[in-house]
DNA sequence: GTAGGGGTTGACGTGGGCGTCAAGGCAAGG
DNA sequence: CCTTGCCTTGACGCCCACGTCAACCCCTAC
């Protein structure tokens, strides 16, 4: 098959598998015209890369899964190296979401002290008669 | 000051300093040599900018915080507009560690997943009378 | 003949937030 | 006078995974 149809089938860009090619992760045959050939088995190490891809995997930490399938082995992650990206991955991971998680806090505490406040200046604005409600020194204003 | 100093005193650079005038969030007087010229209210500005930035926050994020500032509210935050950016910052914080974590998780099953084929195969090379060890029969091989 | 639908290479654009270099000015100190 | 140090503007580089455009070739159908 050719790069279109390649392409088509992988749901992605000709300009993605040329891409691809140039960085000597997915190389192709050619025809007698110089068109770029492709298989079946192209399509699966496509596969491979589209959906290390997804998950945010760096064009070079697909490689070993590539070269793993290239190699002959039944899956992409039936190589020690593979699994080493795919541990580094998580620990990446982790890292990442705890960070992100540590920063929604923050910016929740945030949101919610500026509410606050707000919320503070509109009671004072209603009661002009009393911009410091609580802690006077009793509790009858009334 | 100079921007050195300004630079200096919020731990940045004056390229940064530069480049927040070029996109209009910190502008600066001119002394008579042509040299930018700040104060301590342009550090306050610069510190609010630095904050949000550390939280992941777009620059243009940052603008309605310090259009705040600058009109003499005493927070950053004290606006209907950066509490709008919180909570829109929110929302894609939520998103964005959601995803990650369905990844993560994603990706944690494959590892296993892998692990267990190649302990499989490992277990195979070291009996290798027995390529199907479980469910074979009955249960005494022995 | 020509229009259309494939393909090819090469090269520049994108986004974000700057880093880095080039070429020059201006003031103080030795 | 010269160096040092700070400042100025302008412009290109970076990273990454492509998008987009240009100019051209090839085959097929009408």
């Amino acid at each position: 098959m050719r790069i279109g149809e390649l392409a088509a089938r992988a749901g992605t860009t000709t300009r993605t598998l040329r891409y691809y090619e140039a960085r000597g992760l997915l190389p192709a045959r050619r025809d007698g015209n110089g068109h770029r050939t492709y298989d079946e088995s192209d399509l699966r190490l496509l596969r491979q890369i589209r959906t290390l891809q997804d998950f945010g995997f760096d064009l070079e930490e697909t490689r070993p899964f590539v070269e793993c399938l290239r190699a002959g082995h039944p899956e992409g992650d039936s190589c020690p190296a593979a699994l080493v990206v795919y541990r580094r991955k998580l620990a990446e991971l982790d890292a990442l979401i705890g960070q992100l998680t540590a920063v929604r806090e923050t910016v929740a505490g945030q949101l919610a002290r500026a509410e606050r406040a707000r919320d503070d200046l509109a009671a004072d604005a209603l009661v002009p008669g009393g911009p410091e409600p609580a802690c006077e020194l009793g509790g009858l204003t009334r």
